[in-house]
DNA sequence: CTGTGATTTATGGCG
DNA sequence: GGCGCCATAAATCAC
């Protein structure tokens, strides 16, 4: 018997009252994530102190070094990048009244 | 696991609950848009205005929301 | 253990 | 035409 999940996914207009309750993949193939090690993570900071923006040969140094694909080192700068400017942007007064 | 490093710099370690208010604030905007709640980012300000938090937490707080009601939804039909 | 706010991987759209 | 930004999803973390 198939679970609503992948019934969902077969049907979606049937189970979903709204599209965004859709799931974005199906039931056999869901998302994971994968949580990086602390060394690559350690790696990943210090070549980012380094440098918030690598070069394709960077890239791929770091991508052999570290056991993980280019594209996700390159995600990872990404994400890295829009970390460090919420954390410099709401530094600079942007806000009108929060707490503590 | 891997939180000795992040232990003086994560924020996951002073978080606090939300007050009444702010919930029922960001509850009441949830399931009246139920059909769509993204607000825009003029509505996420004024919510966070309204709710004493900051932009940020707005959207932590709707990406939470629509991800366990979803699950939820997933659970029990 | 559960709940919840915050953070970490990962996607897709658009410029 | 891949690359960065952005909003967001989903999993995970820390309390």
């Amino acid at each position: 018997q198939l679970s609503s999940f992948s019934m969902a996914v077969t049907n979606p207009m049937l189970y979903y009252a709204h599209p965004w309750m859709r799931p974005e993949f199906n039931f056999e193939h869901k998302r994971t994530r994968q949580t990086y090690t602390r060394h690559q993570t350690l790696e990943l900071e210090k070549e980012f102190h380094y440098t918030k923006y690598l070069t394709r040969r960077r890239r791929i140094e770091i991508a052999h070094s570290l056991a993980l694909t280019e594209r996700q080192i390159k995600i990872w700068f990404q994400n890295r990048r829009m970390k460090w400017k919420k954390e410099n942007n709401f530094k600079s007064l942007n806000d009108p009244n929060v707490k503590l | 696991v891997m939180n000795l490093r992040t232990r003086f710099l994560d924020a996951r370690r002073k978080r606090r609950n939300f007050d009444k208010t702010t919930q029922k604030i960001l509850n009441e905007y949830f399931y009246s848009h139920l059909s769509n709640p993204y607000p825009s980012e003029q509505v996420k300000e004024e919510l966070a205005r309204k709710c004493g938090v900051t932009i940020s937490q707005v959207n932590n707080w709707f990406g939470n929301k629509r991800g366990r009601y979803k699950k939820n939804m997933l659970k029990n039909d």
